[in-house]
RNA sequence: GCGAAAGUAGCUCAGCUGGUAGAGCGCGACCUUGCCAAGGUCGAGGUCGCGGGUUCGAACCCCGUCUUUCGCUCCA
């Protein structure tokens, strides 16, 4: 009988959970947190590591024509006027008192000039929409404020007039370069790593000698400061992107696309997420760089949200850059004897969402038995090549020398894999710290091992022992905590 | 940003109408034991989220603030 969390008590339990065994802390705690930032402790690193590892490795090793890239987080500011992120990153913002419904000030006054074309009156539209470009682009807030109770616009939902100030929610973080402050040395944390890979695809490829199609991998942080952030690790203000831009020849993106969908999907069932709690999510309204676009969802307990975005994005950001810098972007393709700019399929999976996913549905309050042997444990199932730790050594007694002999075996398996040693307390709560953290195997260390030089190896989901010799332990655990168990699914 | 709830030991919580803090679990040492959170002894750990105010006296009442969760809202 196995209870798995779906309920919103069940996130609570999980945050709990991650805190108490050195997954994920809130950021700087003793000064009372910084909201939507959190850290990753010893044992969250490790799950966290293992993850991008499997990933970058899953994206490199397993395909010929992907390589990686690590770009810098600071880039120059004219990337993020090309990228569309300046101007779709900066939203005036008005709230209505009354119903507490909050809008983008320039949309209501776009729909409001919309409304008196409608009605014949499109001189007057006109110029409202050349009063609100001229009060934006002046930064003066207050006049756009002005405009919207000038036309009498009302809050669809209270209709009334009640608004609040306009304010201006920049998604982008911004920071100076340079000892002295001035309006060219502004600079911003990139809110994505797409970029960085589409700057240097010509580096890549004429030093790589890559022929499209092609792939750059890359992992690395961004930053978004989110008007509002919730539910965890999933909406973070920095946070860890995975992502691939897959450059093709333009008019087969789709064939691609379709490909890498499929190609994604296999890997977060490879890893250990059940096919039941993932489904593809088509987008109806598609970002003004795609054409295509969905989304893999996870069944988190707050329901099923987005965890990896597969976004044919044709030539847009190449294209943008080629038009900004005045620097082709273009590849000359031997095969149909063309130069042209390759259109690109991404793939661009959140590393703290894909961790949370991994955590939640490893997540296992489990109860056995019933009347008098009734046992309740929680253990984490994690796929045993992303475990924190893959080994722990106990010895039965510390004393005898079997302390000394676990000992000896920890140090010969440290060297593979993750391996720790406990001898505090009784077997069986040893047993039980592991399953908190998800270690896959216990290796104990008893009195016959004195005799013959074998060991039981107790297996975390089952609780079941095998015994094994000492001199077998390496082989055979490296190969169950092995990543090539993950990659021989995606092939 | 709005509304609701919460914040006391590492964790889960108790603490009555105000009288300067407790339990269980966990943690450390030692003894005993030895295969699924065993028992015993001893011990460490909290200016009750933070800052004001009321009061002779505040974990408790009032105000502010921070953080978290939930619901709105937002999400190129």
């Amino acid at each position: 009988m196995e209870k798995k969390p779906d309920t919103a008590s069940a996130l609570k339990d999980i945050i709990s959970h991650a805190k108490e065994y050195g997954f994920v802390f809130p950021s700087s705690e003793i000064y009372d947190g910084l909201q939507a930032v959190y850290d990753y402790g010893q044992n969250g690193v490790e799950l966290k590591n293992n993850l991008k590892n499997v990933w970058y490795k899953a994206m490199t090793m397993l395909n010929d024509n992907v390589v990686g890239l690590d770009a810098a987080i600071f880039m120059h500011p004219l990337t993020w006027k090309a990228s569309g992120h300046v101007d779709s990153f900066n939203d005036p913002m008005i709230d209505n008192k009354d119903s507490k419904k909050r809008y983008r000030a320039d949309t209501l006054l776009e729909e409001r000039a919309a409304a008196l074309e409608d009605e014949g009156k499109a001189d007057e539209a006109k110029a409202l929409m050349q009063a609100m470009a001229k009060g934006l682009d002046a930064g003066d807030l207050e006049s756009v404020r002005q405009l919207i109770i000038d036309q009498n616009i009302k809050c669809p939902v209270s209709g009334t007039a009640n608004w609040t100030e306009v304010r201006q929610f920049n998604l982008m973080f911004s920071t100076q370069v340079g000892a002295v402050s001035e309006d060219a040395s502004l600079i911003y944390l990139r809110p994505e790593t797409a970029q960085g890979i589409f700057v240097n695809f010509l580096n890549v490829q004429k030093t790589g000698r890559m022929k499209v199609p092609f792939g750059i991998a890359q992992i690395g942080k961004a930053f978004r400061n989110e008007i509002v952030a919730r539910n965890f690790i999933f909406r973070m203000r920095e946070f860890e992107q995975m992502e691939m831009q897959f450059f093709v020849r333009p008019g087969t993106e789709m064939e691609w696309y379709n490909k890498w969908k499929e190609t994604r999907m296999k890997f977060h069932q490879a890893i250990g997420l059940p096919a039941d709690s993932l489904k593809f999510h088509d987008h109806d309204k598609l970002a003004h760089y795609a054409n295509a676009a969905v989304d893999i969802e996870y069944k988190f307990p707050f329901g099923f949200k987005e965890m990896e975005g597969i976004h044919s994005r044709t030539d847009f950001d190449l294209k943008a850059h080629q038009e900004l810098s005045k620097k082709k972007q273009q590849y000359f393709d031997p095969e149909i004897n063309q130069n042209y700019i390759p259109y690109v399929v991404e793939t661009s999976v959140g590393a703290d969402r894909l961790f949370l996913a991994i955590l939640c549905n490893a997540y296992t309050d489990e109860t056995t038995g019933e009347g008098e042997s009734l046992k309740q444990r929680v253990y984490l199932n994690i796929h045993p090549a992303l475990a924190p730790t893959k080994v722990a050594v106990l010895p039965l007694v510390k004393k005898d020398g079997l302390a000394e002999k676990a000992q000896e075996i920890t140090n010969q398996l440290k060297f593979a894999f993750n391996t720790t040693y406990d001898d505090g307390g009784a077997i069986g709560k040893r047993y039980t710290r592991q399953d908190l953290i998800g270690t896959p195997y216990c290796v104990v260390v008893d009195y016959q091992t004195m005799e013959d030089q074998t060991v039981t190896v107790r297996d975390r989901n089952t609780m079941s022992q095998e015994r094994i010799s000492i001199a077998d332990l390496k082989e055979k655990l490296g190969y169950a905590v092995s990543m090539e168990r993950i990659f021989e699914k995606l092939v």
